[in-house]
RNA sequence: UGGGAUAUCGCCAAGUCGGUAAGGCACAGGACUUUGACUCCUGCAUUCGCUGGUUCGAGUCCAGCUAUCCCAG
């Protein structure tokens, strides 16, 4: 296994502490190490996330102060059509996208490790929270959780394929981010204190539904907020504006917290209704991607997790064609929601993952 | 223009024997967070339709006025 390790390793750099300790350590472990930062959309200074100009400055800072080349790769084509027409078609289609996961699906671990690839590298290492390992016995490369779970990504990587994990090191997958940002400050990088990135990096204000408009030059029609009876309890702005769970900015006011239970583009009609009409047990997920096993045979308990920011519940899962499963929980959860993913785990390994629709 | 009822924050709504304005929704700000949400904190009526009166003290009692609702015409 030692000797199959890649040597020249591409760094994707963000700008962020994550991917500038990353870097160091393979540096410091013995890779040949360059960074690669890929431009992803605006390009104006006072935006922030990933994948803008101030970033790329970061990571430029970075790479100079390690001593290492920055390959930048201009990626805004690639981006908006795999990433943000995708996020913005799914919104349009009354889903609730995770354009992050698009993002790492075809960006970070594709057009950035291809590019590498061509670039002669031997694969590529980022900063996400988890771990890649060879199963001697399935002949697989496993996705792992971190090691400290309260920062654990896997979430958001479950849709690698093995060509993608055989490629990929996480060397913060053993860390703790405290021990990240110690390690960041000891080498007086300029990012050690760096915010957590947080919203949608190409929607900088938050406002995502702003952002489809322009970007659509479209608006999307008022219409009806309705009770599962189909009772009209006010006006909606535009069904992009309202997900599945949501309970502020609805604008009307009721005896009790009121959430948005389902959406129906056929009739731009948003359903409200109280809490307990927001738990369901069983959903279907398409577009699978499976990593520990080839594929589920029979019904297989597995611990589900339904958004980036929940642990992940008891659940049985059936695989009912080569891209859909069935998942059902043991006990019903809130707000299961068309477009997110769900992730399946046994244990503390990713089985795979699909789209909640 | 006979009878009855009700008038408390943008909305809903507590306010007991008069003692010095609960709560929920909405809204705003913050925390959390590589998505959207959820969640969690914090803030949010010196004032109770109006005007007088009785009281040491009234949203709470009394009178008048105004508005709305209901039942009768």
């Amino acid at each position: 296994m030692e000797s199959m390790k890649p040597k020249k390793i591409a760094v994707g750099m963000s700008g962020g502490v994550d991917s500038s300790v990353c870097a160091l350590l393979l540096q410091e472990s013995g890779y040949q190490v360059s960074g690669i930062t890929m431009l992803l959309h605006g390009g104006c200074d006072d935006e922030q996330g990933c994948g803008t100009t101030s970033d790329i400055e970061d990571a430029k800072a970075v790479c100079e102060r390690l001593g290492i080349p920055l390959h930048v790769c201009d990626q805004r084509k690639g981006f908006e059509k795999q990433v943000i027409e995708r996020f913005s078609k799914s919104y349009e289609l009354a889903e609730t996208p995770n354009p992050c996961i698009l993002c790492n699906r075809y960006m970070k671990f594709d057009a950035m490790l291809e590019e590498s690839l061509a670039l002669g590298l031997d694969g590529i290492a980022t900063g996400h929270y988890a771990r890649v390992e060879y199963d001697e016995k399935s002949g697989r490369y496993l996705l792992k959780k971190a090691l400290d779970e309260s920062k654990d990504q896997s979430y958001v990587l479950y849709s690698l394929t093995q060509h993608q994990l055989s490629h990929t090191l996480f060397p913060l997958g053993n860390l703790e981010k405290t021990k990240v940002r110690e390690i960041a400050e000891k080498k007086e990088l300029k990012n050690a204190h760096k915010k957590e990135s947080q919203d949608i990096c190409f929607v900088p204000d938050g406002d995502y539904a702003g952002f489809i408009r322009r970007y659509r030059g479209i608006t999307f029609p008022e219409g009806n907020f309705v009770d599962k009876n189909g009772k009209i309890l006010g006006k909606h702005k535009g069904i992009i504006h309202y997900t599945i769970g949501q309970r502020k900015g609805l604008g009307l006011s009721f005896p009790c917290p009121m959430y948005v239970i389902s959406k129906d583009l056929a009739t731009n009609t948003v359903v409200l209704g109280p809490i307990d009409e927001l738990y369901q047990s069983t959903f279907t997920a398409t577009d699978i991607n499976l990593i520990s096993v080839d594929k589920i045979e029979g019904e297989m308990q597995v611990a589900a997790k339904i958004r980036y920011n929940q642990k992940e519940q008891p659940a049985t899962v059936t695989q009912i064609d080569e891209n859909t499963i069935q998942v059902t929980f043991t006990e019903p959860q809130k707000a299961i929601t068309k477009g997110q993913a769900v992730v399946l785990y046994d244990q503390d390994t990713v089985v795979g993952g699909g789209t909640i629709m």
